[in-house]
DNA sequence: TTCGGCGCTGCAATCGTTTGCACCGGAAGC
DNA sequence: GCTTCCGGTGCAAACGATTGCAGCGCCGAA
């Protein structure tokens, strides 16, 4: 009926209680006496009490949410990672808040505001672009690297990319590929690196040469996937097998290909990165690798909520497998 | 140095000062004379004091952030939307909390749980199936719906959905088409029953017939897409061209159309509906309508400032225009 | 009867800011 | 010289919860 709010005083008095009373009443049960409990929850009831979490997280000296960090909120890559993300914290009270880190100028100084300005009791880092540096804040609270990162002792949920790439390479090999290249992601993107690094492995692992000339450089996006069919038409030696570092530049791949009267996987095969919804519903459909994007959001969540608490986040396996997805787009070569 | 968090009060002893003059120092730097506020900020600098925003907002009695609730994280139309909102929300220091609708059992509670929790100076709606009556609590915060809703008279951003229907509709039958068919979203859904009904009346404004025949059931995922191929190719008497209700319902049916041996625009014509990146990387190039996604979450949180802040939000524009892209997937019948 | 212990409850301090109000000194007006 | 402002500052009360500590009543044991 009143304007004003319903504060913990309100329920107080209904009950004909203290306040103590009801906070413990709402938060630990079992410390105070049934029939009081009881007067309590009616009170509570009544008034449609609802606690304030500002005062509360200010006394308990804790906000409640955490921060997710993407460098481009845009890329529906992490929507299903934030929705994992969500999943277990909401479970657990706490709120998700996100923010970009390719917004305004400076996105080190960005990482490095949001944690010093405690609006946080954690954050998850999915920008393998950052510099470690940034994290050299004082108080800093605990922060979860959701991506491989430079510096290797921050706790983190790791894709294994190189076994990723080595999966890849070694389906195509099995198909009687010899000559396989890579469309690789931005050169300063750590998984873009890890899964390079893995393809020139598994290619060294098989005997197989892997020149640069097989190298075509993207940054993730689509476009740059369709710029790199016109460079591998165009090439003079060119694989017959291609694995790239991310589905989405397969996509504008295959769609380049098609509209210069090239198709996979006839006259190319093509193994894509993360199995992006898409994949499956393209012609060819998309082989490519598996990352387990819920799985990935709630690891993540859960190792902070850990780190959090005061735990060291050494029960929680930070590396998640990866695995092949088979389509139509590999094939033996002609 | 010290491992406690500097507050307010370290700031007023080091610069010699009341707490009053360094919070109105920072606040309201114009009141405070100009060698006071030269020893404060530097005793902000030196200290390396950072506002508690718990305590700040506690004292203001407003949370500095706003909830977007959506019906499905995971779907990677709304990630883009978010984007814009979190641009324009970090700009004016507000902190964007994302939840998912449909996660635990009773979405209308779970929405009702949020507006009267008190975590959030405001909210943007972006689920069309919620039912009016969970917006009925006592002292709700400001709401915006970024869909179209039931209850009309909640402040929206919408687009124009039937306008949108109309184009699609035009631009095929100016191609020729006579039979055009649309495939629809979850039939609960506002935003699919805005554009089913906008298909029937710019076919009746056209003097076509609509009947319930060229009518396909989807549910906005990929999947339902597929299936409406096989629906559609089954159909004794089909349509020559097909209006989606999203893009990724006519990705899927793209892909299932090519694999039953069928071919867009060939076969059928195709046009979707958002825009989604990938239209542009298939082949053939979806044809659709573009719904400025960036924008509508611009605008959103624009609005629901607006209305936090206690205007009316009359200023702001809620119809957002959508617009004809063309590209390969529609041609005249043969 | 006294006393210790225990289960429950209340008092009051505390979290870190903001802000209404009072105060103070100096300049200006009479 | 006495009031009247007025710019600038500090005091202290909020904001709404949590929680250490103390007190109270009651029961059982000595």
């Amino acid at each position: 009926m009143n304007g004003r709010p319903v504060t913990i005083q309100d329920v107080a008095r209904e009950a004909g209680v203290s306040t103590a009373t009801v906070s413990r009443t709402l938060s630990k049960p079992s410390v105070v006496a049934k029939p009081t409990r009881q007067a309590v929850l009616r009170a509570v009831q009544k008034t449609g009490y609802q606690v304030n979490h500002l005062a509360r997280n200010l006394r308990r000296q804790r906000t409640g949410s955490v921060i997710a960090l993407a460098p481009n909120l845009a890329n529906p890559f992490f929507s299903q990672i934030l929705a994992g993300m969500s999943a277990v914290l909401s479970a657990r009270n706490y709120g998700l808040l996100i923010a970009d880190t390719q917004m305004g100028p400076d996105p080190d100084e960005r990482l490095r505001r949001y944690l010093a300005s405690g609006m946080a009791d954690g954050l998850v880092l999915f920008d393998g672009g950052l510099s470690p540096a940034a994290l050299d804040v004082p108080g800093r609270p605990p922060v979860v690297a959701a991506c491989e990162w430079l510096a290797a002792d921050l706790p983190s949920i790791r894709v294994d990319n190189a076994h990723g790439a080595a999966l890849a390479v070694d389906h195509l090999a099995g198909l009687g590929h010899r000559r396989i290249g890579h469309v690789t992601g931005p050169r300063t993107n750590v998984l873009a690196r890890a899964r390079k690094a893995g393809w020139r492995e598994a290619m060294a692992r098989r005997g197989l040469p892997a020149p640069d000339a097989w190298l075509f450089e993207g940054d993730f996006s689509m476009d740059s996937g369709a710029l790199a069919a016109e460079r591998w038409a165009a090439a003079p030696d060119r694989p017959t097998a291609l694995f790239f570092a991310s589905d989405e530049m397969a996509v504008g791949f295959l769609g380049a290909l098609r509209r210069i009267g090239a198709q996979a996987p006839r006259d190319v095969s093509v193994v894509g990165f993360d199995n992006i919804e898409v994949c499956a519903h393209l012609s060819p459909a998309l082989t490519t690798i598996r990352q387990p994007r819920t799985l990935i959001g709630e690891r993540a969540a859960f190792l902070l909520l850990e780190l959090i608490a005061g735990g060291t986040g050494e029960g929680i396996e930070g590396l998640v497998e990866v695995e092949l997805v088979v389509r139509d787009s590999t094939a033996p070569p002609v």
